[in-house]
RNA sequence: GGUGCUAUCGUCUAGUGGCCUAGGACAACGGCCUCUCACGCCGUAAACCCGGGUUCGAUUCCCGGUAGCACUACCA
């Protein structure tokens, strides 16, 4: 096989989508794997749909996921690295001139001047109208027109296409690396725009085509959405004459809809309440916010896990993979040929999964903001113990405030239904008794205080878990969180006698 | 409409003709643990789209149907 050289190619037209981000991660595992370049190129051949920002955007969420760039635009090469550039198609237009000028030369394509609206008159007056061998003869441009009038409407300045000149009747075959050959007959193939003047830029299909072999790609791993126009891409390799060193091709299955049918879109996530982007982002040219998973308080490595194992799954029961495991273990003939519905849920638990390997410490960090946001200014230790008492019970750092509040700040008001559930019309008595015997008590430690309370409520006959409820009402304001010594613990005497008396006055 | 792709539990999937009484994970449900809520552990329910072939034997191979999806722009 020759030297891997792979590519990633969004366009710059908003936030970059999580089914391109699983794109970007698979032809990244590929490279990686073996020992080839990842390169990223940006396609930005529409100038109207050019969002300010969006470039930025994809090589900053590739970079916080661990994709890693060694070609191309990125990060810390904001105008590309590496000797195949420029990398942005908006730079290239000579090279495209060249070789669009080579296609006219040697008579694979033609020139076209039918506008838009005449083309859309066409396609409301005439039913599954197609540019194409049957319709070109009827159509305004270079094979119809004589070669004075061409020139004329060149030299008046009219706008024209340059259109591929595809030839009818002709079986055309893909290898796919995931689906095996697919046969296309020419005849369902339109004469494709390749170049507009309007804007002096190539269209998608020739700018991709003339990189792609520029640049050397090897493979080309892109979605579903792109095999019906693999044929095309084939006759064009072969029109410009390099379908001898023409990529092999890879076409992954679409992201799905968790619920219904259909390509996952921005519009699910903001139904469903989830983020369809790595990052948040702000678009500029609508003024529209979307939410992004690393300010959902996702991990990248849960991000990527999860993504990984939508569309490919290595042979075993594995679900958790390191970003090297997925390089060593990665294959384009264990990707799934069908659609993957987009689980949501199942993300939240990669992220619980990745919090729970954090140390507290390193937890402890990532939640100093959300105290301060609250107003409680706490030591990093404490902060970090009580971390490690209730990490397991959240799936974000953002989570953790509501099963940390207590030891922060005091109960004000008590949880209905715990009250109902676990004070007993004798926790005023048990109270009193039990803080008397607090208030004695000098060994603060768990098993300090498990040696003085237990034995007494035995003694007494009061029953562990009513009494121990009930001290937990007053403490937690709710019967829930870590177990009750953990809390005196951190709580301190002072503060958990001044708990109950506070129970006490307020519960009776 | 046309063309193509696809088809295993609700979801992600394992399975490449007999190891399948179809395995794992998420979600659901139940139990255990226990001072509470969680976690964890154990367990339950849950699928081979339909119809033909090929074969001694099909989830697995072939054909047809059906369904879903994608594409069908001077967008990518």
């Amino acid at each position: 096989m020759k030297q891997v050289r792979v590519r990633f190619a969004p366009s710059p037209t908003g936030a970059l989508h999580i089914g391109g981000v699983r794109t970007a991660l698979y032809n990244y595992l590929f490279a990686r794997q073996h020992g080839g370049t990842m390169l990223l190129r940006i396609e930005d051949t529409d100038s109207t749909r050019f969002v300010e920002g969006a470039e930025e955007y994809i090589t900053e969420a590739l970079a916080w996921l661990g994709i890693e760039i060694d070609e191309g635009i990125c990060m810390d090469a904001p105008n590309g690295k590496g000797d195949h550039g420029p990398y942005r198609q908006s730079e290239r237009r000579e090279i495209y001139h060249q070789y669009v000028q080579q296609l006219l030369d040697s008579g694979h394509a033609y020139i076209a001047f039918d506008t838009p609206e005449e083309l859309e008159a066409k396609r409301n007056s005439v039913a599954n109208f197609q540019y194409d061998a049957r319709t070109r003869g009827e159509m305004i441009n270079s094979l119809t027109l004589s070669k004075e009038e061409v020139e004329q409407r060149l030299a008046n300045g009219d706008k024209y296409v340059v259109r591929f000149l595809v030839q009818p009747n002709e079986d055309i075959h893909v290898q796919d690396l995931i689906r095996g050959e697919v046969v296309i007959n020419s005849n369902i193939i339109d004469d494709k725009v390749l170049y507009k003047s309007a804007d002096d830029l190539p269209t998608y299909h020739m700018a991709n085509i003339v990189d792609d072999h520029l640049m050397e790609i090897s493979h080309v791993i892109r979605g579903e959405e792109w095999l019906p126009s693999a044929p095309l891409h084939v006759l064009l390799y072969r029109a410009l004459g390099w379908e001898d060193t023409m990529p092999q091709f890879a076409h992954l299955p679409l992201l799905l809809k968790p619920d219904g049918n259909g390509k996952l879109s921005k519009r699910d996530g903001d139904r469903l309440g989830f983020p369809v982007f790595p990052l948040e982002f702000h678009n500029k040219k609508d003024g529209s916010v979307s939410s992004g998973y690393r300010e959902s308080g996702y991990y990248p490595e849960a991000v990527i896990n999860f993504l990984a194992l939508l569309g490919w799954h290595a042979t075993g029961d594995q679900e958790m993979y390191t970003m090297q495991e997925l390089i060593e273990q990665f294959s384009l003939e264990r990707v799934s040929k069908s659609g993957a519905k987009f689980d949501y849920e199942k993300g939240k638990w990669f992220n619980h999964q990745y919090l729970q390997l954090k140390s507290n410490d390193e937890l402890a960090e990532q939640f100093m903001p959300y105290l301060e946001a609250k107003g409680v200014s706490a030591d990093t230790t404490v902060v970090a113990k009580v971390i490690g008492l209730t990490k397991d019970r959240v799936n974000f750092v953002s989570e953790l405030w509501e099963q940390v509040n207590f030891f922060f700040v005091a109960p004000t008001e008590y949880d209905e239904k715990s009250l109902k559930k676990r004070w007993k019309e004798d926790s005023p008595k048990h109270m009193t008794e039990m803080l008397a015997l607090l208030e004695a008590q000098e060994d603060w430690s768990a098993e300090g205080l498990d040696n003085l309370i237990m034995p007494w409520i035995a003694e007494k006959e009061y029953g562990v878990g009513v009494v121990m409820n009930a001290f937990r009402i007053c403490l937690v304001g709710a019967a829930r969180g870590p177990h009750i010594w953990n809390i005196t613990d951190v709580l301190g005497k002072e503060e958990t006698l001044a708990r109950v008396r506070t129970a006490l006055e307020k519960l009776g």
